[in-house]
DNA sequence: AACTATTTATAAGA
DNA sequence: TTCTTATAAATAGTT
């Protein structure tokens, strides 16, 4: 445009594309600032360099958040759909995830088991079956207190009961070897024998049994429960 | 900028700003299109006029959201703060939810107390002695059978006992109102007299009790299992 | 960064 | 709108 007219085509000496860049730079802001004043209008230009770096017009009085969010209203083009469709993946995946937490809770609980094909409520069955063997085994060590109690005392009871009929069968004095506990048989199986209270229970405490993984991946993932004390 | 000199500022012949705009908008296009060729850089131009009519230059090979892209990685502005603050929020809420579930989870099984208060673990507390007592009452129903039998198995064995000692007291017949139940006293306490094997053992379920509401809302929201069969 | 010959953009009129 | 054209403005190449 001056001292000679050139193609319009990329400036091949690095130099003077960058001389050139700077010149009609500040020539298209210049314009653009003379086109809001003149015409009311508001404008924005953006560019990027070749260098990546960038410069930016942008009609006074504007942001260029407001002046997008007007570009958009007015186009009602969506420019940030990748942004915006990546989080509502990510929603959509911790909601999913989210369900199958309730989900497994529910199931622990014994409930929601209609939606389970038969081959997750086998696996169910199983971890329950599997529970419920650790369980029987913790309670058993428990109650297996009160029943070698019991065993003792019946062997006791049972070995007054032999000799009461070894010395009916030899019919000597009657009193030789035998211990009257005073007819409270009730203490033999166990019985608090304070009062006529109810029967002494067994407390039952429940408490994890194998650590578990809860991956959130679906397909039902329940635990099983170990009884103890 | 021909045919006389003019001031920069709003034209306020509607037609004349208008004519204006249309004019100078392809000049500044033209301008912005040489820019892109000679300097091999991306230009993006968004004019609104006050008429709210939107034009917009772009440079080839690229789209408008690709250069917004390019312009927000560029100058790290996020220009979408609503949309985006919302969906973060969101995001955040979820991610509270699911921590809180995963935490009941654990917390069902016995595991992450650490981090619980004292009024938290007293609460938890409370309702695990809740359970218990509700699996305390279910085992009570289950073992009671057992202890029914042996009660009335020692009746039995405490009546032959007194009967025994009644006859020794009276030194009568020693046969009379004895029955010998062959010497098996296991079979007294309940124990399967079926071989040497082991003791019988009770089956235990877990199952639900109380249904709960899952509401995610934080603090501990833990669940009473009953102990059945 | 400044200069300037020359090209280009464009205001006003048609 | 588009064309014309006189003239203002922009700018390529040089310093």
């Amino acid at each position: 445009m001056a001292r000679g007219k050139i193609q319009i085509k990329r400036i091949e000496n690095s130099t003077n594309r960058q001389v050139t860049y700077s010149k009609r730079r500040n020539g298209l802001f210049k314009k653009a600032n003379e086109l809001t004043v003149l015409c009311d209008a508001r404008v924005s230009i953006i560019m990027i360099s070749t260098t990546n770096k960038l410069h930016e017009y942008i009609s006074p009085s504007l942001t260029t958040k407001e002046f997008f969010d007007q570009y958009q209203r007015t186009v009602g083009v969506d420019l940030w759909n990748t942004q915006y469709e990546r989080m509502q993946e990510q929603l959509k995946k911790l909601k999913e995830v989210n369900r199958n937490l309730r989900t497994e809770i529910r199931q622990r609980m014994g409930e929601s088991l209609n939606e389970l094909e038969f081959e997750e409520l086998h696996g169910l069955e199983q971890e329950m079956e599997t529970s419920a063997k650790i369980i029987r085994e913790r309670k058993m060590k428990v109650i297996g207190t009160q029943i070698d109690t019991h065993k003792k005392k019946l062997r006791n009871l049972e070995e007054i009961h032999r000799n009461l009929l070894h010395e009916f069968d030899r019919e000597e004095d009657p009193h030789y070897g035998y211990v009257d506990n005073g007819g409270d048989y009730e203490s033999i199986i166990g019985y608090s024998s304070h009062g006529g209270g109810p029967p002494r229970i067994l407390a039952l405490r429940l408490q994890p049994n194998q650590p578990n993984l809860h991956s959130g991946t679906g397909g039902s993932d329940l635990t099983t429960f170990a009884l103890l004390e």
